[in-house]
RNA sequence: GCCGGGUUGGCCGAGCGGUUCAGGCAGCGGGCUGCAGACCCGUGGACGGGGGUUCGAAUCCCCCACCCGGCUCCA
């Protein structure tokens, strides 16, 4: 796209939108905070994992060179409890996990991440970044394990507005080994028998918070562009990132940008495991194409809410439907040799369309407004078919670019809307009515229609149980 | 308690000082149609409540109500 273009994205840092300008010129660096694999990955997982890859084919769609990076949390208590219960390794239930996630993320058309890091893959840098914090006296070490001390970092709490004396309510009772209630863990000492590994201050395992500033900086060094994840990992996740990176480093900001994405909840509650209130992706996609999941989570902007009901999805299904129609009908024109006025005016609306879809993504990626365009291409389309729909080969190509262009960056996966079972369903409806001329000794039209599946790689064998098809090698 | 965010027509949702109040779903009327579907045209006096600022507010300010998230499990 073009290269005078602006985006403006809303940064959690300022509380404002923000011209965005990466720290090195076309080159992009982003971390999004993953999954912990524990179980199956539900909408909530969906909504900000889609969301993220949009915004990655956005920015590579405008030229960035954008190199994200996600990790993968497989050392953490509840793989570890869940481990436990169920009598197996940690590492081995974790990478199944893992396996399922990349399977729903496949699934979703979630295709632009470009390394999935393991925390458990980093403990040396893990290592190297408490060692650092402990010499420069912002970790203490007590018999529980190694904490950051907030107290050391006057701007915790820059990102959330959340100021360390305010928080009072603690859901969990507070270590008392801690010098302060808010200082946060770097290493946890755990028994032997639990899954741990040997470090400088005892067996255990890190903190939370320590493996994505490990990950992170062994990638991308001291300073980068963009950290996306829920707005709920906000405070303390987030806010305990930038304690431990810029404290290590020296260097501020730790992130140019941040980035968070709204809640997906279930009847106004957040849809977690732990309420139980949750669908996970493959449930979904069991009823639901993977484009029309994408509509309906795209169809609200990131930062707001989404409440999640059945009906919404259907809903979104009738709207991808309307999409497939147009692009259908685009497909179905006549293709004529000299373009005609109407035409012209006609690429001219097209490419209007097309302008006010970028610059929807440009202003902090309103995809609510960007799909709206992109049905208001199908009307356009539409229009045109209806009142002739003749155009020429150099005039299609141009409005499928515009849809294409459109599709990339929203990630639908089009120009196969259908899938092996519907193949299956519509040679046995062939093979029904093939039946019936049979029976009617229409033998005529039904060898046709065998003469002319086989033309295409189907073929028919009548046998005394009936039909059967296969796909011809070709 | 403190910190974030939300409340727009039957449903979902953009808009965030001034074009006819985007777009989708559902509905209604018409066109097209063997039937159905698709498609096209037309159709909807919404902005949680109360004040205020303004020539003009869904949009800015103040107060209130309700809902959600975070306050060391969570995308």
């Amino acid at each position: 796209m073009t290269a005078f273009a602006e985006i403006r994205v809303y940064n959690t840092l300022s509380k404002s939108l923000e011209k965005f300008v990466p720290l090195h010129g076309k080159r992009v660096f982003m971390f999004v905070c993953g999954p912990t694999v524990y179980d199956y990955s539900h909408l909530g997982h969906a909504r900000t994992y889609v969301f993220y890859d949009t915004l990655a084919r956005f920015l590579r769609k405008m030229d960035y060179s954008l190199f994200y990076l996600q990790n993968i949390t497989d050392v953490d208590d509840k793989i570890v409890n869940r481990a436990r219960d169920e009598g197996r390794h940690p590492l081995e239930l974790a990478r199944e996990f893992e396996r399922y996630y990349h399977e729903d993320m496949a699934a979703l058309n979630v295709t632009s991440v470009n390394l999935y890091a393991r925390a458990s893959d980093y403990l040396p840098e893990i290592f190297e970044q408490i060692k650092v914090l402990l010499e420069k006296g912002h970790a203490y070490l007590t018999g529980t394990g190694v904490y950051f001390d907030i107290t050391t970092f006057p701007d915790y709490g820059k990102l959330s507005g959340q100021r360390p004396e305010e928080l009072r309510v603690h859901r969990i009772e507070p270590d008392p080994t801690k010098r302060n209630p808010g200082d946060f863990a770097l290493w946890r000492n755990r028994p032997r028998e639990e899954f741990g590994w040997e470090s400088p201050w005892g067996y255990g395992r890190p903190g939370w918070h320590i493996e994505d500033t490990a990950i992170s900086i062994k990638h991308f060094g001291r300073q980068y562009d963009i950290h996306g994840g829920a707005i709920e990992l906000a405070f303390p996740h987030h806010e305990a990132e930038i304690a431990q990176a810029e404290s290590y480093t020296g260097v501020k900001p730790f992130v140019k940008y941040w980035i968070h994405t709204g809640l997906l909840t279930v009847e106004g509650e957040k849809m977690s495991k732990s309420l139980g209130n949750f669908v996970t992706i493959r449930e979904a996609l069991k009823e639901y194409d993977p484009n029309v999941l994408r509509i309906f989570l795209l169809s609200r902007h990131y930062r707001s809410p989404i409440d999640f009901r059945w009906e919404l999805l259907d809903q979104a299904k009738s709207s991808y439907e309307r999409i497939l129609n147009g692009y259908g009908n685009l497909m179905d024109m006549d293709i004529v040799e000299e373009a005609g006025e109407r035409e012209a005016i006609f690429l001219e609306e097209v490419g209007r369309i097309r302008r006010r879809f970028f610059e929807a993504m440009m202003d902090d990626l309103n995809t609510a407004e960007a799909l709206a365009q992109l049905f208001e291409l199908v009307r356009a389309v539409n229009s045109y078919y209806e009142e002739g729909g003749q155009i020429t080969a150099v005039g299609r190509t141009e409005v499928i670019s515009a849809f294409t262009d459109m599709f990339d960056v929203l990630g639908l996966r089009m120009g196969r809307g259908y899938d092996e079972s519907m193949l299956r369903n519509l040679v046995s409806i062939l093979i029904d009515v093939r039946a019936v001329l049979r029976r009617r000794k229409e033998y005529d039209l039904a060898d046709e229609i065998r003469a002319r599946l086989r033309e295409i790689g189907i073929e028919l064998q009548d046998t005394p149980e009936g039909t059967k098809w296969r796909i011809k090698k070709s």
